[in-house]
DNA sequence: CCAGCTCGCCGTCAGGGGGA
DNA sequence: TCCCCCTGACGGCGAGCTGG
């Protein structure tokens, strides 16, 4: 097995053993008697239970040969079982409702830190980018861009920047006007008031910039196109790759959030490991105690 | 010092779910 | 039915560790 393939199949036996927890903890009349000082514990005790934490799971695991041989399976089954398997956010969300003071994921979160404030009067974004010139770009959901300024105040700072495929501008949005590629190797959307926001097409983070021109009017510009007006072959393959950018941006953004969630719950599931096992511990030992009471010693 | 390994993170693709 | 979101899978990359 490949490095790569290694590393997957670790992940996978480790994806297993958290659906089994989350099996045995839903059948099980146990996790409906978890009471709120339970959970304060259950606060208390991250990261500092003695359960092995993940990187010591995957090393057992790891080592453990028998299970690779017996852990392949049809990866078609593999599938199925996966894509039943809820959201986490649905996940931790419904063990939070039956577990007080296990902390629900938000439905969306908030930026938080760094926000410029302006910005966070307006529609939840889904990313922010700072130019060099201390201008905001905020992308919200839908593909709507919104520039603030950080010295002014509130919504009044905000230009609202309608891509050209998003249907209809809403009213008093300005249309931008879109290049697929300039000659700098940029994609630049014309905003109102000469200016242009230019998205670098190279480095690993997409960068925006907010510049004067270059040219009055690159080629290939589609001036307040409406979405039914792309005829050319050239206007549909630039709107076909504005496109897939789009998708790519936002499924990018999707996917770190989405490891933010993974993890959230991950922490969730570790802490009710240990909150199970002091409890399974305690109703051993009670046990324990019952039966010698209850059983009289005969000699 | 260096090769090999592990781990974590990221970007992308594929496919399912759900809302409009 | 279409579109968007979510998430598993996969491959790549860099950092840290370790044995030779």
């Amino acid at each position: 097995m490949n490095k790569c393939g290694r590393k997957k199949y670790i992940k996978t036996n480790l994806r297993q053993m958290t659906m089994e927890t989350i099996e045995s903890q839903q059948d099980g009349s146990v996790t409906d008697s978890l009471t709120e000082r339970e959970s304060a514990n259950m606060q208390a005790q991250t990261g500092q239970n003695s359960i092995p934490n993940l990187a010591q799971v995957a090393t057992i695991t790891e080592t453990d040969e028998s299970t690779e041989s017996e852990g392949v399976i049809d990866s078609h089954k593999r599938r199925e079982i996966l894509s039943r398997r809820p959201s986490y956010r649905k996940i931790l969300n419904e063990l939070s409702s039956d577990v007080p003071g296990v902390p629900k994921i938000e439905e969306e979160k908030s930026e938080g830190e760094g926000t410029p404030p302006n910005i966070a009067t307006m529609a939840v974004p889904t990313s922010i980018y700072q130019t060099s010139t201390g201008q905001y770009i905020a992308i919200a959901q839908g593909g709507t861009i919104q520039i603030s300024n950080p010295g002014s105040d509130g919504v009044q700072g905000l230009q609202a920047l309608t891509m050209t495929n998003s249907g209809a501008p809403p009213p008093g949005a300005a249309i931008v006007q879109y290049a697929a590629q300039s000659a700098d190797g940029t994609q630049q959307f014309f905003v109102p008031g000469s200016q242009v926001v230019v998205q670098a097409a190279t480095g690993d983070m997409p960068t925006y910039q907010i510049r004067a021109p270059t040219t009055a009017l690159p080629q290939g510009v589609v001036m307040a196109a409406s979405p039914g007006s792309l005829h050319s072959p050239q206007q549909l393959a630039e709107e076909a790759t504005r496109k897939r950018e789009l998708r790519l941006m936002k499924n990018r953004e999707a996917a770190k959030e989405c490891r933010r969630r993974k993890k959230e719950y991950v922490k969730c599931l570790e802490s009710r490991v240990a909150v199970l096992e002091v409890q399974n511990k305690k109703l051993i030992e009670e046990l324990e105690t019952l039966k010698d009471i209850c059983s009289p010693k005969t000699d």
